[in-house]
DNA sequence: CCAATGATTGTTTAA
DNA sequence: TTAAACAATCATTGG
């Protein structure tokens, strides 16, 4: 990854003591889906803040795939477990206790991962081009007056049944 | 009942 | 390059 030569090596002897957030990033995505929804709510029939029923998530790391059995194996020496938080320590600290020979088949897993990630963003930026000249492509377009203001329907009814 | 939260690390992406 | 957001999971909690 030469970016820049030379001039990036002089600063090897900085400390990389700028991470704000690295600590411990409370919430992060909290206030972003938070935002996200706020803004729906507010722009309603607004094409912005569309939403892609058919764009890929992102290809999940070495890490992820590794948790995925692990937090299999984690659930039955723990079937009384409680919070995702569990797993996620225990996973993480048995992460970093493993040596990159035993990460290796994850990371294995996890490149070919990526390699459907690519495929499915050709497809969907395809897509995008395709219905990059109106609204959806989906051609419901009906739908969308139907849900215009349907949030006054009060409250449930009796859903509240265990006070 | 629906949506958000918490905790982990790695990859993705935008500027 | 750097910094930040987001990927899965799922019981729990709040409105």
């Amino acid at each position: 990854m030469k970016v820049t030569k030379g001039k990036a090596a002089a600063r090897k002897d900085k400390k990389e003591a700028l991470k704000p957030v690295e600590d411990r990033r409370l919430g992060k995505r909290k206030a972003a889906l938070k935002a996200d929804k706020s803004t729906k709510k507010l722009a309603k029939k607004e094409k912005l803040a569309k939403k892609d029923p058919n764009k890929p998530k992102r290809p999940p790391s070495a890490f992820f795939v590794f948790l995925e059995e692990f937090r299999k194996v984690y659930k039955q020496e723990h079937p009384n477990v409680k919070a995702v938080s569990a797993v996620g320590k225990a996973g993480g600290e048995k992460w970093k206790s493993m040596s990159e020979a035993e990460k290796a088949p994850y990371e294995a897993k996890a490149a070919k991962r990526k390699s459907d990630y690519e495929k499915l963003m050709a497809a969907y930026n395809k897509k995008q081009e395709s219905m990059a000249d109106d609204d959806e492509e989906e051609s419901d377009r009906s739908k969308s007056e139907v849900n215009d203001e349907d949030e006054e329907t009060g409250e449930v009814g009796g859903v509240c049944f265990f006070t």
